[in-house]
DNA sequence: TAGATTGTTAATCGATTAACAATC
DNA sequence: TAGATTGTTAATCGATTAACAATC
Protein backbone atom coordinates (compact mmCIF):
# COMPACT_ATOMS: atom_id res chain seq x y z
CA UNK A 1 0.00 0.00 0.00
CA UNK A 2 2.58 2.68 -1.28
CA UNK A 3 2.76 5.30 -4.22
CA UNK A 4 -0.78 4.88 -5.58
CA UNK A 5 -0.61 7.95 -8.36
CA UNK A 6 -1.51 10.72 -6.84
CA UNK A 7 -2.91 13.71 -8.50
CA UNK A 8 -0.13 16.65 -9.00
CA UNK A 9 0.39 17.12 -5.78
CA UNK A 10 2.93 20.50 -6.73
CA UNK A 11 -0.11 23.05 -7.13
CA UNK A 12 -0.08 25.82 -5.10
CA UNK A 13 1.73 25.40 -1.76
CA UNK A 14 -0.74 25.28 1.25
CA UNK A 15 0.46 29.04 2.58
CA UNK A 16 -2.97 30.85 1.66
CA UNK A 17 -4.74 28.36 4.36
CA UNK A 18 -2.82 29.68 7.13
CA UNK A 19 -5.41 32.09 9.43
CA UNK A 20 -6.74 29.40 11.77
CA UNK A 21 -6.36 25.74 11.26
CA UNK A 22 -9.29 24.19 13.42
CA UNK A 23 -7.91 20.76 13.32
CA UNK A 24 -4.89 19.81 13.71
CA UNK A 25 -2.46 19.05 10.80
CA UNK A 26 0.25 16.44 10.58
CA UNK A 27 3.80 17.77 10.56
CA UNK A 28 5.13 19.00 7.07
CA UNK A 29 7.64 16.07 8.41
CA UNK A 30 5.82 13.39 7.55
CA UNK A 31 3.45 14.99 4.29
CA UNK A 32 6.59 15.14 2.72
CA UNK A 33 7.37 11.59 3.66
CA UNK A 34 4.28 10.22 2.76
CA UNK A 35 3.20 13.00 -0.23
CA UNK A 36 0.42 10.51 -1.36
CA UNK A 37 -1.19 10.82 1.50
CA UNK A 38 -2.44 14.74 0.73
CA UNK A 39 -5.82 13.97 0.47
CA UNK A 40 -9.00 14.09 3.00
CA UNK A 41 -7.51 11.19 4.97
CA UNK A 42 -4.62 13.67 5.60
CA UNK A 43 -6.76 14.69 8.71
CA UNK A 44 -5.51 13.67 12.33
CA UNK A 45 -8.01 11.50 13.97
CA UNK A 46 -8.48 12.13 18.00
CA UNK A 47 -7.25 9.21 19.71
CA UNK A 48 -9.86 6.43 21.40
CA UNK A 49 -8.24 8.01 24.75
CA UNK A 50 -9.29 11.52 23.51
CA UNK A 51 -13.32 10.17 22.65
CA UNK A 52 -13.15 8.78 26.25
CA UNK A 53 -12.19 11.83 27.69
CA UNK A 54 -14.63 14.39 26.13
CA UNK A 55 -17.54 13.35 28.14
CA UNK A 56 -15.78 14.41 31.65
CA UNK A 57 -14.87 17.41 30.16
CA UNK A 58 -18.64 17.89 29.13
CA UNK A 59 -19.94 16.85 32.61
CA UNK A 60 -17.73 19.54 34.49
CA UNK A 61 -18.72 22.16 31.93
CA UNK A 62 -22.30 21.79 32.83
CA UNK A 63 -21.64 21.99 36.21
CA UNK A 64 -19.75 24.98 35.27
CA UNK A 65 -22.05 26.55 33.23
CA UNK A 66 -25.13 26.13 36.07
CA UNK A 67 -22.88 27.90 38.58
CA UNK A 68 -22.80 30.74 36.12
CA UNK A 69 -19.30 30.35 34.98
CA UNK A 70 -18.81 32.19 31.64
CA UNK A 71 -15.32 30.70 30.93
CA UNK A 72 -13.04 27.92 31.89
CA UNK A 73 -9.65 27.83 30.99
CA UNK A 74 -7.96 24.21 30.17
CA UNK A 75 -5.52 24.22 32.74
CA UNK A 76 -8.76 24.19 35.35
CA UNK A 77 -10.81 21.07 33.64
CA UNK A 78 -6.89 19.63 33.66
CA UNK A 79 -6.37 20.15 37.64
CA UNK A 80 -10.05 18.63 37.83
CA UNK A 81 -9.90 15.38 35.61
CA UNK A 82 -5.89 15.03 36.99
CA UNK A 83 -4.99 15.54 33.68
CA UNK A 84 -1.71 17.79 32.32
CA UNK A 85 -3.41 20.87 30.73
CA UNK A 86 -1.60 19.89 27.09
CA UNK A 87 -3.83 16.98 27.00
CA UNK A 88 -6.91 19.05 27.36
CA UNK A 89 -5.89 21.69 24.94
CA UNK A 90 -5.48 18.63 22.50
CA UNK A 91 -8.58 16.79 23.43
CA UNK A 92 -10.17 20.48 22.56
CA UNK A 93 -8.73 21.01 19.73
CA UNK A 94 -10.15 18.43 17.80
CA UNK A 95 -13.86 19.44 18.47
CA UNK A 96 -12.68 22.70 16.79
CA UNK A 97 -13.43 25.42 19.60
CA UNK A 98 -10.60 28.35 19.87
CA UNK A 99 -10.04 29.31 23.18
CA UNK A 100 -8.46 32.96 24.33
CA UNK A 101 -5.07 33.17 25.72
CA UNK A 102 -5.18 34.14 29.34
CA UNK A 103 -9.04 34.06 29.56
CA UNK A 104 -9.82 30.49 28.46
CA UNK A 105 -12.62 28.91 26.39
CA UNK A 106 -16.33 30.07 26.63
CA UNK A 107 -18.19 27.41 28.48
CA UNK A 108 -21.11 27.25 26.28
CA UNK A 109 -19.64 26.85 23.02
CA UNK A 110 -17.16 24.51 24.61
CA UNK A 111 -20.43 22.27 25.56
CA UNK A 112 -21.89 23.15 22.31
CA UNK A 113 -18.67 21.93 20.47
CA UNK A 114 -18.34 18.57 22.37
CA UNK A 115 -21.46 17.65 22.01
CA UNK A 116 -21.78 18.30 18.47
CA UNK A 117 -18.32 16.10 18.18
CA UNK A 118 -19.87 13.35 19.78
CA UNK A 119 -23.25 13.55 18.00
CA UNK A 120 -25.06 14.43 21.25
CA UNK A 121 -26.62 17.67 20.30
CA UNK A 122 -29.82 15.85 18.63
CA UNK A 123 -31.08 13.46 21.25
CA UNK A 124 -30.43 9.64 19.74
CA UNK A 125 -33.44 7.21 20.39
CA UNK A 126 -32.53 3.50 21.14
CA UNK A 127 -34.21 0.56 22.25
CA UNK A 128 -33.05 -2.09 25.07
CA UNK A 129 -33.03 -5.32 24.29
CA UNK A 130 -33.31 -7.94 27.66
CA UNK A 131 -35.12 -6.84 30.32
CA UNK A 132 -33.20 -8.16 33.39
CA UNK A 133 -32.00 -6.90 36.12
CA UNK A 134 -29.01 -4.97 34.01
CA UNK A 135 -31.59 -3.98 31.73
CA UNK A 136 -34.61 -2.42 33.98
CA UNK A 137 -31.97 -0.34 35.90
CA UNK A 138 -30.72 1.21 32.49
CA UNK A 139 -34.52 1.83 31.73
CA UNK A 140 -34.82 3.28 35.20
CA UNK A 141 -31.32 5.37 34.75
CA UNK A 142 -32.23 8.85 32.97
CA UNK A 143 -28.76 9.99 33.42
CA UNK A 144 -28.02 9.15 29.68
CA UNK A 145 -30.39 12.19 28.35
CA UNK A 146 -27.21 14.14 29.38
CA UNK A 147 -25.43 11.72 26.98
CA UNK A 148 -27.90 12.29 23.78
CA UNK A 149 -29.27 8.64 24.49
CA UNK A 150 -32.89 7.89 25.04
CA UNK A 151 -34.82 4.77 25.47
CA UNK A 152 -37.99 5.32 24.03
CA UNK A 153 -39.06 1.12 24.09
CA UNK A 154 -37.70 -2.71 25.52
CA UNK A 155 -37.94 -5.68 24.30
CA UNK A 156 -37.85 -9.15 25.79
CA UNK A 157 -38.57 -12.87 24.63
CA UNK A 158 -40.07 -13.78 28.36
CA UNK A 159 -44.23 -14.44 28.01
CA UNK A 160 -43.90 -13.44 31.75
CA UNK A 161 -42.59 -9.90 30.95
CA UNK A 162 -44.12 -8.87 28.04
CA UNK A 163 -46.87 -6.60 27.66
CA UNK A 164 -45.39 -5.78 31.39
CA UNK A 165 -44.40 -2.13 31.96
CA UNK A 166 -41.01 -1.56 33.80
CA UNK A 167 -39.78 1.76 34.74
CA UNK A 168 -42.59 3.26 32.38
CA UNK A 169 -41.64 1.55 29.92
CA UNK A 170 -43.89 -1.09 28.37
CA UNK A 171 -42.21 -4.45 27.21
CA UNK A 172 -42.79 -5.56 24.06
CA UNK A 173 -41.97 -9.22 22.37
CA UNK A 174 -38.98 -9.34 20.89
CA UNK A 175 -40.91 -10.39 17.46
CA UNK A 176 -41.85 -6.94 17.12
CA UNK A 177 -38.48 -5.50 16.76
CA UNK A 178 -37.92 -5.30 13.23
CA UNK A 179 -41.58 -3.99 12.44
CA UNK A 180 -41.13 -0.85 15.33
CA UNK A 181 -37.46 -0.28 13.76
CA UNK A 182 -38.82 0.15 10.56
CA UNK A 183 -41.26 2.11 11.75
CA UNK A 184 -39.34 4.22 14.09
CA UNK A 185 -36.33 5.11 12.12
CA UNK A 186 -34.35 4.06 15.58
CA UNK A 187 -30.45 2.77 14.54
CA UNK A 188 -29.10 2.15 18.04
CA UNK A 189 -30.18 -0.74 20.26
CA UNK A 190 -28.49 -1.60 24.10
CA UNK A 191 -28.21 -5.39 24.38
CA UNK A 192 -29.03 -6.63 28.02
CA UNK A 193 -29.96 -10.36 27.47
CA UNK A 194 -28.06 -13.32 29.08
CA UNK A 195 -24.45 -14.51 27.45
CA UNK A 196 -26.47 -17.76 25.95
CA UNK A 197 -28.53 -15.54 23.93
CA UNK A 198 -26.30 -12.49 23.28
CA UNK A 199 -25.10 -13.57 19.56
CA UNK A 200 -28.39 -14.84 18.03
CA UNK A 201 -30.23 -11.77 19.58
CA UNK A 202 -28.11 -9.23 17.88
CA UNK A 203 -28.16 -11.03 14.68
CA UNK A 204 -32.03 -10.81 14.86
CA UNK A 205 -31.07 -6.46 15.72
CA UNK A 206 -29.06 -6.32 12.83
CA UNK A 207 -31.73 -7.63 10.44
CA UNK A 208 -33.73 -5.46 12.01
CA UNK A 209 -32.05 -2.55 10.63
CA UNK A 210 -30.04 -1.33 13.93
CA UNK A 211 -26.76 -0.09 13.17
CA UNK A 212 -25.08 0.65 16.56
CA UNK A 213 -24.91 -1.79 19.45
CA UNK A 214 -23.73 -1.09 23.12
CA UNK A 215 -23.45 -4.70 24.02
CA UNK A 216 -23.30 -5.29 27.98
CA UNK A 217 -23.26 -9.01 27.63
CA UNK A 218 -19.86 -10.77 28.31
CA UNK A 219 -20.00 -11.86 24.27
CA UNK A 220 -17.59 -10.17 21.68
CA UNK A 221 -20.10 -10.29 19.28
CA UNK A 222 -20.03 -11.14 15.62
CA UNK A 223 -21.58 -8.45 13.22
CA UNK A 224 -21.51 -7.31 9.43
CA UNK A 225 -18.85 -4.27 8.90
CA UNK A 226 -21.12 -1.51 8.68
CA UNK A 227 -22.49 -2.19 12.36
CA UNK A 228 -20.70 -0.48 15.29
CA UNK A 229 -20.79 -2.37 18.45
CA UNK A 230 -19.44 -1.44 21.65
CA UNK A 231 -18.73 -3.68 24.61
CA UNK A 232 -19.33 -2.64 27.66
CA UNK A 233 -17.57 -5.21 30.46
CA UNK A 234 -17.38 -4.45 34.28
CA UNK A 235 -15.07 -7.09 34.82
CA UNK A 236 -12.53 -5.30 33.19
CA UNK A 237 -12.66 -1.85 35.59
CA UNK A 238 -12.92 -4.60 38.35
CA UNK A 239 -9.55 -6.29 37.32
CA UNK A 240 -7.75 -3.02 37.04
CA UNK A 241 -9.03 -2.69 40.92
CA UNK A 242 -8.40 -5.23 42.02
CA UNK A 243 -4.80 -5.41 40.67
CA UNK A 244 -3.95 -1.89 41.95
CA UNK A 245 -4.98 -3.06 45.38
CA UNK A 246 -3.01 -6.21 44.89
CA UNK A 247 -0.09 -3.57 44.22
CA UNK A 248 -1.07 -0.95 46.62
CA UNK A 249 -0.97 -3.47 50.00
CA UNK A 250 2.34 -4.90 48.30
CA UNK A 251 4.26 -1.49 48.18
CA UNK A 252 3.00 -0.72 51.82
CA UNK A 253 3.95 -4.10 52.86
CA UNK A 254 7.65 -3.06 51.42
CA UNK A 255 8.05 0.42 53.13
CA UNK A 256 6.98 -0.79 56.52
CA UNK B 1 15.48 9.99 42.01
CA UNK B 2 18.57 8.34 41.16
CA UNK B 3 21.12 6.83 41.74
CA UNK B 4 19.75 5.61 45.57
CA UNK B 5 22.79 3.86 47.35
CA UNK B 6 22.41 -0.03 46.14
CA UNK B 7 23.91 -2.64 47.91
CA UNK B 8 26.55 -4.52 46.17
CA UNK B 9 24.99 -5.51 42.65
CA UNK B 10 28.22 -7.13 41.55
CA UNK B 11 27.74 -10.44 43.16
CA UNK B 12 27.40 -13.58 41.74
CA UNK B 13 25.87 -12.69 37.67
CA UNK B 14 22.47 -14.16 37.63
CA UNK B 15 23.22 -16.56 34.87
CA UNK B 16 22.66 -18.81 36.86
CA UNK B 17 18.99 -18.53 36.72
CA UNK B 18 18.53 -19.19 33.47
CA UNK B 19 16.61 -22.21 33.39
CA UNK B 20 12.90 -20.91 32.73
CA UNK B 21 12.13 -16.77 33.26
CA UNK B 22 8.53 -16.77 34.20
CA UNK B 23 8.42 -12.95 34.17
CA UNK B 24 9.85 -10.96 31.34
CA UNK B 25 12.74 -8.70 32.22
CA UNK B 26 13.79 -5.56 30.41
CA UNK B 27 15.97 -5.90 27.73
CA UNK B 28 20.09 -6.13 28.75
CA UNK B 29 20.38 -2.84 27.01
CA UNK B 30 18.42 -1.20 29.09
CA UNK B 31 20.25 -2.77 32.15
CA UNK B 32 23.56 -1.52 31.09
CA UNK B 33 21.55 1.80 30.70
CA UNK B 34 20.32 1.92 33.85
CA UNK B 35 22.54 -0.03 36.56
CA UNK B 36 21.20 1.51 39.43
CA UNK B 37 17.81 0.07 38.74
CA UNK B 38 18.85 -3.59 38.80
CA UNK B 39 16.30 -4.30 42.01
CA UNK B 40 13.04 -5.55 42.97
CA UNK B 41 11.58 -2.82 40.64
CA UNK B 42 13.42 -4.08 37.56
CA UNK B 43 10.11 -6.42 37.18
CA UNK B 44 8.19 -5.36 33.98
CA UNK B 45 4.62 -4.43 34.96
CA UNK B 46 1.80 -5.31 32.65
CA UNK B 47 0.42 -3.18 31.14
CA UNK B 48 -3.29 -1.31 31.56
CA UNK B 49 -4.49 -2.83 28.57
CA UNK B 50 -2.87 -5.82 29.22
CA UNK B 51 -4.83 -5.85 33.37
CA UNK B 52 -7.87 -4.81 31.52
CA UNK B 53 -7.81 -8.31 28.69
CA UNK B 54 -7.44 -11.41 31.12
CA UNK B 55 -10.91 -11.02 32.09
CA UNK B 56 -11.64 -11.83 28.99
CA UNK B 57 -9.05 -14.71 28.40
CA UNK B 58 -10.59 -15.88 31.72
CA UNK B 59 -13.89 -16.02 30.74
CA UNK B 60 -13.66 -17.67 27.65
CA UNK B 61 -11.35 -20.01 29.34
CA UNK B 62 -14.12 -20.61 31.68
CA UNK B 63 -16.41 -21.73 28.44
CA UNK B 64 -14.21 -24.14 27.04
CA UNK B 65 -12.95 -25.91 30.47
CA UNK B 66 -16.76 -26.48 30.78
CA UNK B 67 -16.84 -27.87 27.03
CA UNK B 68 -14.13 -30.72 28.66
CA UNK B 69 -11.51 -28.68 26.97
CA UNK B 70 -7.79 -29.50 28.74
CA UNK B 71 -5.43 -27.50 26.51
CA UNK B 72 -5.88 -24.27 24.10
CA UNK B 73 -3.39 -21.94 21.93
CA UNK B 74 -3.07 -18.67 22.53
CA UNK B 75 -3.68 -18.54 19.03
CA UNK B 76 -7.08 -19.36 19.21
CA UNK B 77 -7.03 -17.24 22.57
CA UNK B 78 -6.27 -14.31 19.86
CA UNK B 79 -8.38 -14.88 17.22
CA UNK B 80 -12.08 -15.21 19.39
CA UNK B 81 -11.08 -11.79 21.04
CA UNK B 82 -9.49 -10.26 17.29
CA UNK B 83 -6.19 -9.82 19.44
CA UNK B 84 -2.95 -10.34 17.81
CA UNK B 85 -1.25 -14.07 19.03
CA UNK B 86 1.64 -11.76 20.19
CA UNK B 87 -0.87 -10.21 22.52
CA UNK B 88 -2.14 -12.98 23.82
CA UNK B 89 1.24 -14.51 24.67
CA UNK B 90 2.68 -11.20 26.31
CA UNK B 91 -0.39 -11.26 28.14
CA UNK B 92 -0.31 -14.36 29.58
CA UNK B 93 3.40 -14.18 30.27
CA UNK B 94 2.58 -11.62 33.11
CA UNK B 95 0.60 -14.66 34.94
CA UNK B 96 3.67 -16.74 34.94
CA UNK B 97 2.43 -20.03 33.03
CA UNK B 98 4.40 -21.40 30.55
CA UNK B 99 2.92 -22.96 27.16
CA UNK B 100 4.02 -25.85 25.48
CA UNK B 101 4.85 -25.28 21.66
CA UNK B 102 2.54 -26.90 19.63
CA UNK B 103 -0.10 -27.61 22.06
CA UNK B 104 -0.73 -24.37 23.77
CA UNK B 105 -1.12 -23.70 27.33
CA UNK B 106 -3.30 -26.25 30.17
CA UNK B 107 -6.71 -24.54 30.81
CA UNK B 108 -7.15 -25.32 34.12
CA UNK B 109 -3.80 -24.01 35.47
CA UNK B 110 -4.35 -21.13 33.11
CA UNK B 111 -7.59 -20.30 34.95
CA UNK B 112 -5.64 -20.68 37.98
CA UNK B 113 -3.11 -18.51 37.21
CA UNK B 114 -5.37 -15.37 36.11
CA UNK B 115 -7.24 -15.72 38.80
CA UNK B 116 -4.32 -15.56 40.80
CA UNK B 117 -2.94 -12.97 39.43
CA UNK B 118 -5.68 -10.40 39.72
CA UNK B 119 -6.44 -11.60 43.07
CA UNK B 120 -9.65 -13.45 42.71
CA UNK B 121 -8.41 -16.85 43.56
CA UNK B 122 -10.32 -16.37 47.19
CA UNK B 123 -14.03 -14.50 46.85
CA UNK B 124 -13.45 -10.85 48.10
CA UNK B 125 -16.34 -9.31 49.81
CA UNK B 126 -17.25 -6.32 49.57
CA UNK B 127 -20.49 -3.90 50.71
CA UNK B 128 -22.75 -1.70 48.29
CA UNK B 129 -23.59 1.94 49.44
CA UNK B 130 -26.64 3.59 47.12
CA UNK B 131 -29.24 1.36 46.82
CA UNK B 132 -31.06 3.28 43.73
CA UNK B 133 -31.65 1.85 39.88
CA UNK B 134 -27.69 0.79 39.62
CA UNK B 135 -26.91 -0.33 42.94
CA UNK B 136 -29.92 -2.52 43.23
CA UNK B 137 -29.51 -4.06 39.58
CA UNK B 138 -25.50 -4.90 40.91
CA UNK B 139 -27.10 -6.69 43.64
CA UNK B 140 -29.45 -8.48 41.55
CA UNK B 141 -26.43 -9.75 39.20
CA UNK B 142 -24.57 -12.38 40.91
CA UNK B 143 -21.98 -12.27 38.00
CA UNK B 144 -19.55 -10.70 39.77
CA UNK B 145 -18.50 -13.66 41.95
CA UNK B 146 -17.01 -15.08 39.31
CA UNK B 147 -14.73 -12.38 39.14
CA UNK B 148 -13.94 -12.64 42.55
CA UNK B 149 -16.53 -10.13 44.33
CA UNK B 150 -18.92 -10.79 47.01
CA UNK B 151 -21.23 -8.31 47.90
CA UNK B 152 -22.09 -8.80 51.21
CA UNK B 153 -24.14 -5.76 52.47
CA UNK B 154 -25.87 -2.60 51.69
CA UNK B 155 -26.19 0.64 52.82
CA UNK B 156 -28.23 3.62 52.06
CA UNK B 157 -29.48 6.52 53.57
CA UNK B 158 -32.62 7.21 52.60
CA UNK B 159 -34.61 6.24 55.81
CA UNK B 160 -37.31 4.80 53.73
CA UNK B 161 -35.01 2.01 52.13
CA UNK B 162 -33.57 1.37 55.27
CA UNK B 163 -34.49 -2.33 56.98
CA UNK B 164 -36.29 -3.38 53.66
CA UNK B 165 -35.05 -6.14 51.75
CA UNK B 166 -33.78 -5.49 48.32
CA UNK B 167 -32.39 -8.93 45.91
CA UNK B 168 -31.94 -10.99 49.29
CA UNK B 169 -30.00 -8.12 50.64
CA UNK B 170 -31.31 -5.99 53.99
CA UNK B 171 -30.55 -2.47 53.17
CA UNK B 172 -28.65 -0.84 56.77
CA UNK B 173 -28.22 2.63 57.17
CA UNK B 174 -25.03 4.23 56.25
CA UNK B 175 -24.57 5.06 60.16
CA UNK B 176 -24.04 1.52 60.64
CA UNK B 177 -21.06 1.34 57.64
CA UNK B 178 -18.05 1.53 60.11
CA UNK B 179 -19.04 -0.95 63.00
CA UNK B 180 -20.17 -3.58 60.10
CA UNK B 181 -16.51 -2.39 58.11
CA UNK B 182 -13.98 -2.58 61.29
CA UNK B 183 -16.07 -6.00 62.63
CA UNK B 184 -16.26 -7.86 58.89
CA UNK B 185 -12.74 -7.39 57.56
CA UNK B 186 -14.14 -6.25 54.53
CA UNK B 187 -11.92 -3.71 52.16
CA UNK B 188 -13.66 -2.96 48.81
CA UNK B 189 -16.63 -0.97 48.38
CA UNK B 190 -18.89 -0.33 45.84
CA UNK B 191 -20.16 3.20 45.28
CA UNK B 192 -23.67 3.93 43.49
CA UNK B 193 -24.77 6.74 45.29
CA UNK B 194 -26.10 10.11 43.69
CA UNK B 195 -23.30 12.40 42.20
CA UNK B 196 -24.16 15.49 44.53
CA UNK B 197 -23.65 12.89 47.58
CA UNK B 198 -20.28 10.82 45.80
CA UNK B 199 -17.30 12.79 47.46
CA UNK B 200 -19.38 12.89 50.90
CA UNK B 201 -20.47 8.91 51.05
CA UNK B 202 -16.73 8.18 49.73
CA UNK B 203 -15.07 9.60 52.73
CA UNK B 204 -17.38 8.05 54.63
CA UNK B 205 -16.39 4.64 53.53
CA UNK B 206 -12.72 5.51 53.98
CA UNK B 207 -12.76 6.48 57.07
CA UNK B 208 -14.68 3.19 57.89
CA UNK B 209 -11.63 1.57 56.55
CA UNK B 210 -12.09 0.37 53.32
CA UNK B 211 -9.17 0.73 51.36
CA UNK B 212 -10.86 0.42 47.01
CA UNK B 213 -13.57 1.89 46.28
CA UNK B 214 -15.30 1.14 42.76
CA UNK B 215 -17.06 4.19 41.95
CA UNK B 216 -20.21 4.14 39.64
CA UNK B 217 -20.75 8.01 40.37
CA UNK B 218 -19.90 10.47 37.46
CA UNK B 219 -17.76 12.40 40.48
CA UNK B 220 -13.73 11.98 40.34
CA UNK B 221 -13.06 11.29 44.22
CA UNK B 222 -10.47 12.62 45.99
CA UNK B 223 -9.33 10.42 48.44
CA UNK B 224 -6.20 9.55 50.34
CA UNK B 225 -3.34 7.85 48.35
CA UNK B 226 -3.26 4.43 50.48
CA UNK B 227 -7.09 4.10 48.78
CA UNK B 228 -7.86 2.91 45.49
CA UNK B 229 -10.30 4.16 43.45
CA UNK B 230 -11.59 2.91 40.09
CA UNK B 231 -14.30 5.17 38.29
CA UNK B 232 -16.57 3.29 35.88
CA UNK B 233 -18.62 5.67 33.49
CA UNK B 234 -20.55 4.19 30.99
CA UNK B 235 -20.57 8.04 29.33
CA UNK B 236 -17.35 6.81 27.79
CA UNK B 237 -18.27 4.02 26.12
CA UNK B 238 -21.27 5.69 24.98
CA UNK B 239 -18.85 7.99 23.35
CA UNK B 240 -17.03 5.81 21.60
CA UNK B 241 -19.84 3.87 20.29
CA UNK B 242 -21.46 7.68 18.93
CA UNK B 243 -18.59 8.55 17.46
CA UNK B 244 -17.58 5.46 15.77
CA UNK B 245 -21.35 5.35 14.78
CA UNK B 246 -20.53 9.19 13.01
CA UNK B 247 -17.30 7.84 11.41
CA UNK B 248 -18.69 4.67 9.53
CA UNK B 249 -21.82 6.35 8.45
CA UNK B 250 -19.41 9.35 6.96
CA UNK B 251 -16.94 6.02 5.34
CA UNK B 252 -20.10 4.90 3.57
CA UNK B 253 -21.45 8.39 2.10
CA UNK B 254 -17.88 8.61 0.93
CA UNK B 255 -17.81 5.22 -0.63
CA UNK B 256 -21.19 5.31 -2.66
C1' DT C 1 10.61 -35.09 10.27
C1' DA C 2 7.64 -30.91 9.36
C1' DG C 3 5.28 -27.42 10.94
C1' DA C 4 2.54 -25.03 14.47
C1' DT C 5 3.27 -22.68 18.48
C1' DT C 6 5.88 -20.56 22.27
C1' DG C 7 8.95 -17.04 24.30
C1' DT C 8 11.69 -13.15 23.43
C1' DT C 9 14.18 -9.34 21.21
C1' DA C 10 14.08 -5.48 18.15
C1' DA C 11 11.39 -2.27 15.30
C1' DT C 12 7.39 0.38 14.70
C1' DC C 13 3.69 3.01 15.85
C1' DG C 14 0.97 6.16 18.40
C1' DA C 15 -0.05 8.68 22.55
C1' DT C 16 1.78 11.63 26.04
C1' DT C 17 4.83 15.11 27.50
C1' DA C 18 8.12 18.96 26.93
C1' DA C 19 9.04 23.19 25.05
C1' DC C 20 7.99 27.50 23.27
C1' DA C 21 6.26 31.30 20.31
C1' DA C 22 1.90 33.83 19.91
C1' DT C 23 -1.66 36.04 22.19
C1' DC C 24 -4.53 38.64 25.18
C1' DT D 1 3.53 45.82 30.72
C1' DA D 2 3.75 41.12 32.85
C1' DG D 3 2.28 36.87 33.01
C1' DA D 4 -1.16 33.22 32.29
C1' DT D 5 -2.89 30.67 28.75
C1' DT D 6 -3.42 28.96 24.01
C1' DG D 7 -1.93 26.35 19.90
C1' DT D 8 1.62 23.74 17.89
C1' DT D 9 5.98 21.34 16.97
C1' DA D 10 9.42 18.15 18.50
C1' DA D 11 10.96 14.71 21.90
C1' DT D 12 9.89 11.04 24.84
C1' DC D 13 7.70 7.19 26.41
C1' DG D 14 5.22 2.99 26.25
C1' DA D 15 2.39 -0.32 23.87
C1' DT D 16 1.88 -2.98 19.78
C1' DT D 17 3.74 -5.44 16.03
C1' DA D 18 7.36 -7.88 13.40
C1' DA D 19 10.66 -11.26 13.33
C1' DC D 20 12.74 -15.38 14.60
C1' DA D 21 15.11 -19.05 17.27
C1' DA D 22 13.64 -22.77 20.35
C1' DT D 23 10.55 -26.34 21.12
C1' DC D 24 7.49 -30.17 20.85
Amino acid sequence: MKNKNKKTVMSPAPSSVQKRKLIPKKTITSIEKNPEKLESEEVVKPSLSCVRRLPSYLQLLRALQADGHEYVSGTVLASVHHLAPVIVRKDLAFTGVTGTPRIGFQVTELIAAIERFLGWDNQNKAVLVGVGNLGSALLGYHGFENFGLQIVACFDNDPMKIDTWIRGCKVHSLDQLPRFIRRSHIVLGVLTVPAEAAQKTAERMVESGLLGIWNFTSVKLAVPANVVTQKEDLAEGLAVLSHRMQHVSKTLAIQQ
